[in-house]
RNA sequence: CGCGGAGUAGAGCAGUUGGUAGCUCGUCGGGCUCAUAACCCGGAGGUCGCAGGUUCGAGUCCUGUCUCCGCAACCA
């Protein structure tokens, strides 16, 4: 067991600010990360809790161009949305800062200038393609052009998404930019990296040897990209929007945003603790903890501590639990596709009810696999967890004391083996939080808080304290007494999970937050004899039906209307004169049998009436299509496209599909049935 | 055979070092009436993706196989 830290230095991923934040942040890293800090805050550790906008890199220049505006308006705009949804959540940040300010532009040009000094990098040339239109290089995935495997006219530099190959931007046929249309020339440029590959033994040694108690997703992560070797990765970029690199000759270019944004967390803490923030960095004693999803896990394993190896000086993370991903109504969250939960807008409609999103992704939280968010267990969960156990069981503790004892808490008189066994139980549940918030897992220590509040129903239900009333006031004292301990446990061990009910809590109880230190929690003398309890309230309200089928509409319009708008008719391709529109021969033909290829995802094999003879031809379409569905259909059809034996299997022609805006595909028939093999002209 | 993660009751999920399969919701039956038709007890329901293997004993270890998710442009 390792000495319990001096200090903890707590950073959750830098939400990038080319949007409003989601559910699935919230469920995947800054929910985690807020429990764990208030936690550690209770418990009376020195902790910082880090977080900020990450606001550099292509895509908000490229959000900037769409929307005409500069980038710095784009983030300005974002990184206000965000601060505030988190605010609004309660997330605790210390310091929620952005890439974009002073303090970061000079913390990151230091660091590299650190590294540049220090002979860290390698320098290497190369050639790039180049927008000269909009003056710029251009990022692989801003390269559109043909597949050279598939004919796709829309692979992008980096894959394509038609065929699944990767490839090169150089491999395109006939490249052009995203941004401009333009065609971009080959242009040398040359770039500093930071050579992983050299980190590699120490990396090994580090994660595989000595940290094993990683979560399993995390450790196989890392150990699968050391498995497979490291490359040198390139620091800088072609871009006028980041932070410069500052040495000479440089000029146009800038650190790469994974090399920027990291750094951010030393930025702000710097910017929270002008003068103590080294001893949070640097200091051997201090606990380095990431929160992030698992699409982070190699820059924060791998990446970032290689340059803080590199730096020198520094600590390193001694835990980094990454959450999996959290589906939204069996969906992945997108955002072009308009299927999300937006924070802002959950709270415009659920106003003041941050603590039961936040209860319902802490309890549901991708731990160890992706989840799924429905509002209808969005709504079970509050509706027979929240309301029915947790607030009921206050409410009851809260109504008996004021119809019986006029809302003073009882004097308690002598202590029965279930008042002792539920005295105990309560006490239990401050270790079984604690490890369990120790070691990462945030949903098994919100089911000991839950089961708290069910000893106290059952504690309630044992002893009927509404029926010894009538005979044996002395010993309903003790049972509310209890009961009333109960609930100020609870009001303690919530706090970090749902500080706003905690709150809302305290308030009913009358207690402060000093009365109701972790410390005593599961202490039997929370709430004195004689205390006077304040104001009844409920803690959570029912959500009915309405409210939540309201929500499920709104995600299907959102989803449409974001495919609706996404859709516009593709630009007419450049003329081709009659000739070379003759050469196609076209024709009606029909399905005869239809197949799926085994072993493939995409292709089905289909047998068809060409009207001059039976043939096989291989289509892409078996995501979109029940083989059987097709038998029996006409469909278009090029018959004299060349011959090409795909997956072992010789196609010889081309169904012709109509693809619609949402992508799904139909088959173009003519209006009436017609003889096999006439021609379309 | 690219790599990693995951496949456990109707649904959503736990199962830390191998030792009689759990939780929440739903469902069925009973109890209670202080409580936001809330609470408490009990029952039914699983050959732990599939097939082998190691072991006295495997959801848990090993091998093979199928399916789903993710994978260093961006994205938690």
């Amino acid at each position: 067991m390792k000495p319990t830290p001096k200090r903890y230095l707590v950073t959750s991923a830098l939400p990038y600010a080319n949007g409003p934040v989601h559910i699935g942040h919230l469920a995947g890293v800054y929910i985690p990360a807020d429990i764990y800090s208030r936690y550690l805050r209770l418990r009376g550790r020195d902790v910082v809790f880090v977080g900020g906008s990450d606001e550099h890199g292509v895509p908000i220049t490229i959000k900037a161009r769409q929307q005409g505006c500069t980038p710095q308006q784009v983030v300005d705009k974002y990184h206000a949305m965000i601060k505030k949804s988190f605010e609004e959540f309660g997330i605790s940040f210390d310091v929620y800062s952005r890439t974009s300010s002073k303090i970061h532009h000079k913390t990151a040009a230091e660091f590299f200038k650190k590294l540049y000094d220090d002979g860290k990098f390698i320098e290497k040339t190369s050639e790039q393609y180049y927008d000269e239109e909009a003056g710029q290089f251009l990022a692989d995935r801003y390269i559109v052009g043909g597949c050279p495997h598939c004919g796709n006219e829309k692979a992008y530099g980096d894959q394509c998404e038609k065929c699944g190959s990767t490839l090169s931007p150089t491999e395109l046929i006939n490249p052009h930019s995203a941004i401009s249309g333009s065609t971009p020339v080959m242009r040398a440029t040359s770039h500093w990296y930071l050579p992983l590959d050299e980190y590699e033994p120490w990396l090994k040694q580090w994660i595989l040897e000595e940290h094993k108690e990683w979560k399993s997703n995390v450790y196989g992560q890392c150990k699968s990209w050391l498995d497979n070797g490291l490359q040198p990765r390139a620091v800088s970029r072609d871009l006028d929007w980041g932070v410069p690199i500052p040495v000479e000759g440089a000029k146009g270019k800038v650190l790469y945003v994974w090399f920027d944004a990291p750094i951010g967390y030393i930025s702000n803490t710097i910017e929270l603790f002008p003068d103590g923030w080294e001893k949070y960095w640097k200091s051997e004693d201090s606990k380095m903890v990431h929160f992030i999803g698992k699409d982070n896990i190699v820059f924060h394993c791998i990446v970032f501590p290689c340059m803080l190896k590199a730096h020198g000086g520094f600590i390193l993370p001694d835990n980094v639990p990454a959450n999996e991903f959290l589906n939204l109504e069996n969906d992945k969250i997108s955002t072009t596709r308009g299927w999300a939960v937006w924070l802002h807008e959950y709270l415009e409609e659920f106003p003041s009810k941050q603590d039961v999103l936040r209860y319902v992704l802490c309890a549901n939280a991708p731990e160890t696999k992706d989840n799924n968010f429905t509002w209808r267990d969005f709504q079970e969960r509050n509706n027979s967890e929240l309301v029915a156990i947790l607030g009921n069981f206050v409410n009851r503790a809260m109504t008996l004391t004021q119809k019986h004892f006029g809302g003073k808490a009882p004097q308690p008189n002598a202590l029965a083996d279930i008042d002792n066994a539920a005295l105990a139980d309560m006490l239990e549940v401050k270790s079984k939080v604690e490890d369990n918030l120790e070691s990462f897992r945030f949903r098994e220590a919100l089911r000991e808080v839950m089961n708290l509040a069910r000893t106290g129903n059952k504690y309630l239900a044992d002893t009927e304290p509404w029926k010894a009333i009538k005979t044996d006031a002395a010993r309903v004292q003790t049972i509310l007494y209890v009961a009333l301990q109960i609930s100020a446990s609870l009001a303690v061990v919530m706090e970090p999970f749902m500080p706003f009910s905690a709150k809302k809590l305290r308030a009913i109880l009358n207690a402060d937050s000093s009365a109701l230190s972790w410390d005593a929690l599961g202490s039997a003398t929370l709430l004195p004899a004689g205390h006077q309890l304040g104001e009844p309230a409920l803690l959570f309200d029912k959500i009915e039906d309405d409210v939540i089928d309201r929500q499920l509409q709104k995600l299907e319009q959102m989803k449409q209307a974001a495919n609706a708008q996404a859709y516009s008719a593709e630009p007419q391709k450049e003329l081709c004169s009659f000739d070379d529109f003759q050469k196609m021969d076209v024709r009606i033909v029909k399905i005869l049998e239809a197949e799926r290829v085994p072993k493939s995802k995409k292709l089905l094999k289909l047998l068809v009436d060409t009207g001059l003879d039976r043939r096989t031809v291989l289509s892409g379409v078996a995501e979109h299509f029940d083989p059987q569905a097709l038998v029996g259909k006409q469909a278009t059809m090029l018959i004299n496209l060349a011959p090409r034996p795909i997956m072992g299997v010789e196609s010889r022609g081309m169904i012709l599909y109509a693809e619609d805006y949402d992508g799904k595909l139909l088959l173009v028939q003519p209006t009436g049935e017609v003889k096999n093999g006439v021609k379309v002209s």
